[in-house]
DNA sequence: CCAATACTTCGATAGCCATCGAACTAATAG
DNA sequence: CTATTAGTTCGATGGCTATCGAAGTATTGG
């Protein structure tokens, strides 16, 4: 069966699917249990559902021990979710207050894999004022500088450019309306940025959650 | 809530209601009667699904004389029914990071009930060339010497005319940016070529397969 | 005026599907 | 081994909605 777009369509417009998609854009793998929790239903529904999804290709699943664990299958599904959310934000009401309203969750989210939110997209212009990105709407790419910055930096983008995905790519934010960084290199700031712990991913939420003294070096580093 | 991601899925998550959204993916306004056509629906139906789309932001009505024109909200509604036609494609592929590369794929689609692809743009242009086809963005329409063309070629005109949808419809083609030919002359075309045995619909995809003897024949009688 | 076309609203039907209880398999822990 | 946790399949139910017939409004053209 050829899915088209109305099966695509139909897979996110149930709440239940639609809630677990959204949890999977933190990129973490989830159980199915964790899913159902997530999504206010049952196993056994979250079960049927699951199924759903992957059999049509929109997730991936990775047996381990009597776990189950679901991911999203790519980013081009995670930007299909991404941008239904940018569309959902932009149809509802023009409310004062943009996107969520939890102000961690504003601060500073995950999106799929990399980082999002204000300061994600503080540092896409701040990269673009001192020229290291080339700003284009499809694809913007790295210049000669950002290159020797990201090096300095300690990101290996030899490897990095190995990935097939591109290197460097704005994504539209969905409670910024802004882009932010996201590609390969997004996916190494975000890294960058847990592995020298100054900040946690929030369980439970996509959040990612800076320590003050996270957050000065997070500023400093990357000349914010 | 407002409008979530679900509901938006389930918006396009109908089959009657995704043929319209691809049908106004050539950017011109459509009316309601055009639009049930496009969708195999009545009258009735086709109204309360536009109410549906109009109510929800995803189009923008127009009221003129007795006709009331349909359209795309904006590029960014555009844009999310591209993104969910780039993933419909892929994944109906077996491999993982095909995306919108497939040499097949690429060369030649079918898009909902015509030809699509390099070779349908091919094909397009060249008849706007040879002034067979008026090109205007609002709607194309066939020359004199245009209808003497298909009619040497066989095509009833007069079968064809008679039903509702546009004679010749320029439709924006996502993988080449450019126009194929749609409505039903496109329609015909693709009937033509499937009836020679020129070339086949692969099953488990959109791509249409030529064989290099169809192809050859292909461009000999359309003239490329 | 009347007739035709464009489109809508209302109401009834019918099919689809999300949901959960119950009963299953499967893996782990003790 | 038994008990527990993770997940599945099956079947019944209930709710939702796409669909069209019939009847309505609105606009245009003679």
């Amino acid at each position: 069966m050829e899915p088209n777009i109305a099966t695509i369509g139909s897979l996110v417009g149930d709440q239940a699917r639609s809630k677990m998609l959204i949890a999977l854009m933190g990129g973490k793998a989830l159980t199915a249990t964790e899913l159902s929790l997530e999504a206010d239903i049952s196993a056994q529904t979250a079960s049927s559902h699951l199924a759903k999804l992957v059999e049509s290709g929109l997730l991936v699943v990775r047996k381990q021990g009597r776990h189950r664990y679901f991911q999203l299958k790519g980013e081009e599904v995670a930007g299909l979710i991404e941008n239904m959310l940018n569309i959902s934000s932009s149809l509802s009401e023009e409310s004062v207050f943009t996107g969520p309203k939890d102000k961690n969750l504003r601060a500073s989210r995950i999106c799929y894999d990399h980082m999002a939110g204000e300061l994600s997209t503080q540092l896409y212009e701040s990269l673009v004022d001192k020229q290291f990105i080339k700003d284009n709407i499809s694809e913007s790419t790295l210049s000669e500088e950002g290159r020797q910055f990201f090096f300095d930096l300690g990101a290996d983008l030899s490897e990095l450019a190995g990935l097939k995905r591109p290197l460097c790519k704005p994504c539209l934010d969905w409670s910024e309306r802004k882009s932010h960084l996201a590609g390969s290199i997004g996916k190494w700031v975000l890294s960058d940025v847990i592995q020298r712990k100054w900040a946690k991913r929030d369980l439970n939420s996509r959040a990612l959650r800076f320590s003050d003294d996270g957050l000065k070096a997070f500023k400093k580093r990357y000349g914010l």
